[in-house]
DNA sequence: CGCGTGCCCTTAACGGTGTTAAGTCGTCAA
DNA sequence: TTGACGACTTAACACCGTTAAGGGCACGCG
């Protein structure tokens, strides 16, 4: 009988279906039925692979991860404010490039080292530049936990990326806020551009960084 | 028949009640049916005050805030980068204190306009100091991203607060990464003591923010 | 060649989840 | 007295993550 025998499944490939499914059905509709399916396969098999799902969100998170640090070694790096800046726009850039992947790949735990060379390479750029290795990972780690939190809270107020699709209820927002107009106009100044808003915040944080880290 | 009959519940009390219940089975363990039972009420009651369970936790979020800036508002503000450093700190020590606060806070929108008044108070603060609405909502943001983002990396990784609970493992961390020296010491930094890494971090920050948003 | 010992997966089922439909019961207005 | 309405219960649904048990194919060993 025409019995075609599958290759069999592994981490890797489920993690790959996994994260493609996530950008059809978004996070709260990735059941593991449905990734299951979509590998030809019944739901139960998974657990051959991953203890349970939340190991599959961590191998998740961890593949998101080196794909990013595949890309991101890739470009070319200046002085390192530079770098710094083109790190966390390209974690904001891949982030984005998941429905909720800032939620899936917050406070997960990578299944296996692969972070460490390009952590490592990326601590080094600060230090050659003259940071301490303590300095270094607090700039690491500031600069982290800001865009880990603005691609957050970009992502779970809309569905449309571009275009915010939302101009119409941001009139209303402000309408409401007539009795306050720094927050009315705030929210404008949030929610229009919001590349504009990530990189006038990274800004900051970089020449922070430079001046209460770099020189002490 | 001794039949007291119990005052009706409203969206404030349920909201309370899910807080106090947060906190001892955390937010997987937030299910409709025990907060019904906390409140001594089946599950389905709480469809006549809330529409699903999102718009419960978004009343959660909400009442978090209250709480947050009726505690805020309360204490005594110096010059505007004081201002900003406690207005984040105590947004981060409010998160704390609730398991998966940032996790429950992040990106949940609010189901009143009890925001406005402390929003509009914090930026102008700002305005007064010298920034434009638009760098004052800039700044602001900027800080909130860092905090949030950093609160959610803080209680993702360990149910201790003070003493880390994973003195131990940050040991086997370190000797696995025996090949990247500044990743393995930043594991150090990063995890030993989180409310000087956040103060430094948000140092750093308001420093920035100061150089790129204020003077232009 | 036969045969057991893995590996990889299926079938069946469990308890629990958010959610809906329909009905109940006390309270208050007319 | 009656009727409407507010606040809740009972029953049930579809689906979820997860576990237990077993089946079949491949391959090494006698």
């Amino acid at each position: 009988m025409s019995s075609e025998r599958r290759t069999p499944l592994d981490r890797r490939r489920v993690a790959d279906t996994a994260l493609r499914l996530l950008n059809e059905v978004g996070l709260e509709g990735l059941t593991l039925r449905a990734i299951a399916r979509e590998l030809d396969v019944k739901a139960p098999a998974l657990y051959w692979h991953f203890k349970d799902k939340q190991a599959l969100l961590d191998e998740m998170a961890t593949e998101m991860m080196r794909r990013m640090s595949a890309d991101l070694t890739a470009r070319p790096a200046g002085d390192w404010r530079e770098a710094l800046r083109l790190m966390m726009g390209g974690l904001r850039e891949h982030l984005l490039g998941y429905r909720d992947g800032a939620k899936v790949y917050a406070g997960t735990r990578f299944t296996d080292m692969s972070y460490a060379e390009p952590m490592e390479a990326s601590l080094r750029v600060l230090t050659d530049a003259g940071f301490t290795p303590a300095a270094a990972a607090r700039a690491w780690s500031t600069a982290y936990s800001y865009t880990i939190g603005y691609v957050i809270e970009e992502q779970a107020m809309g569905p449309d990326p571009a275009t915010g699709a939302g101009g119409h209820d941001l009139d209303a927002r402000g309408e409401r806020l007539a009795a306050q107009p720094l927050a009315a106009q705030a929210g404008y100044e949030m929610f229009r551009d919001h590349r504009a808003g990530f990189e006038a915040g990274l800004d900051a944080v970089v020449e922070g960084v430079a001046l209460t880290l770099r020189d002490r």
